[in-house]
DNA sequence: ACAAAAAAGTGATCTGGATCACATCTTTTC
DNA sequence: GAAAAGATGTGATCCAGATCACTTTTTTGT
């Protein structure tokens, strides 16, 4: 069975609680639904690989894709959850309002299933998530998600290998967040950005100043300064929204000292 | 088969690693080994719960029980892992090295698995553990573990119940700590503490001022002034190391609003 | 029980980065 | 293609909390 798009990507959901605006309407008009063939997916996931033929068919059969354009939510934190997403291709970050502000999370690039977490907590996603460029996303329903883990061990235990590695993560990150200034947050971010997202020293900067400082823990004007000094030192080249690091020692070492 | 006890203990790999001193030797010498009996376990983990007969058996063969008093590592960071640790009963803390000091990530009651995430993260430990209070951990191969992960869908589903969970967790923390100031942070310290811990709004304080202070992101100083303020503002009382939270509806107010 | 070592408390000072209040530059929108 | 909206840059000011340099209290080891 395929789900009907209006389940799946926030906006719709939009469509049976809320007025609709004309902006929501087109949303939905454009979002194009695809009928899913796990089996022969060019973009199948570590935990996806270990699934046998008929475990694969069970997917294909849950599991819907969409097309979201930059700017577009995946997720909206407190509404109904639709799913576990899988990212096959783009760009997306997760992130979710605090007592003052907005915070990213996570900068997810593919593959990569999100919302994992969310579908135990409840009915409510505990995040949102938006995509920074065109990013297609499949939609597998929770139970079907629940069922092949139990189904296939290692299909569970993939999945625990991408959670543990998430946790680590979160443990460097806290740290770093916590007792670096600055100057090392952003320079850690520039290198995560490089070497992690784009694994190019040359790169589209997929944020804006003000997210970037919700992603490092700074506000915008700080980070304007801090980018501007690394200019201004040669650390970096900016023309546009391209960035260049062109001093990539000079800047991990500013990372690593804080 | 049982493990012997200097596979297990961190002090023990200063055995082999290191120049024994007094202090290590006398700490060999009086750790018990326990044999375990995983099926009558009076600690038995949720995940466990799902196992079978001849699965608790594989466990049983393959998980060692050790005592850890207050202030001993259980896992020290960097180190050779010693395998996964369950914590059947006691208090620990899980803390990293950070540029500038120390930092705890987390405050661990049982029944709870540590150490899953390193043991993935190849030979080394991600991060120290050490006892708040007297704990007994039992120590299972992480061959065992990821067997049994394989072998049992609904076992391997647990683990990511209680990861998935963790994440959560560190989503919200993430936030408090970058987006609250300090009366907010130690406010939630000790809402969390009466409330996830000790279930009890008197307890008896497992954490000094400096370690209080890596907990929530501040400094020794910073904590005193804080704790002083609200005892003087009759939050909360304090006698020796018991605290009592004598109007938690203000300490969470302070809590909520950062 | 006493010396030594940790832990906790206290006041004075300093500073990184938030905040505010704009100016300028860029992208949408109609 | 003009006007509105949004993103970025810039200087001035302010303050939470770090840091420092102690004293006092508590714990530990012998």
């Amino acid at each position: 069975m395929i789900w009907i798009t209006s389940f799946l990507c926030d906006e719709s959901q939009s469509f049976s609680t809320f007025a609709i605006t004309k902006k929501v309407a087109n949303t939905i008009k454009m979002k194009q639904l695809e009928k899913t063939n796990c089996e022969a997916c060019r973009f199948k996931s570590c935990a996806a690989e270990v699934l046998d033929s008929n475990e694969l068919q069970i997917m294909a059969q849950n599991c819907s894709g969409v097309v979201f354009k930059r700017h577009e939510r995946i997720f909206r934190e407190g509404r109904p959850h639709s799913g576990i997403a899988y990212v096959k291709s783009g760009l997306v970050k997760l992130h979710k309002t605090g007592p003052s502000h907005e915070q990213i999370l996570k900068i997810i690039r593919p593959p990569q299933y999100i919302g994992i977490p969310t579908v135990l907590a409840g009915k409510v996603n505990q995040y949102s998530v938006t995509a920074l460029e065109t990013t297609h996303i499949c939609f597998i329903s929770s139970d079907t998600f629940r069922r092949l883990i139990l189904l296939n061990g290692r299909f569970g235990n993939e999945i625990i290998n991408t959670l543990c590695q998430d946790e680590l993560e979160y443990f460097h990150r806290s740290i770093n967040q916590a007792q670096k200034q600055i100057h090392g947050r952003v320079a850690g971010a520039l290198l995560f950005l490089a070497e992690h997202i784009f694994d190019n020293d040359t790169f589209n900067m997929p944020l804006n100043r003000t997210d970037l400082g919700d992603f490092v823990h700074a506000r915008r004007e700080s980070v304007t300064r801090t980018l501007i000094n690394f200019r201004n030192d040669n650390l970096i080249a900016v023309s546009g929204h391209t960035i260049t690091i062109t001093d990539k020692e000079k800047l991990r070492t500013i990372s690593k000292l804080g």
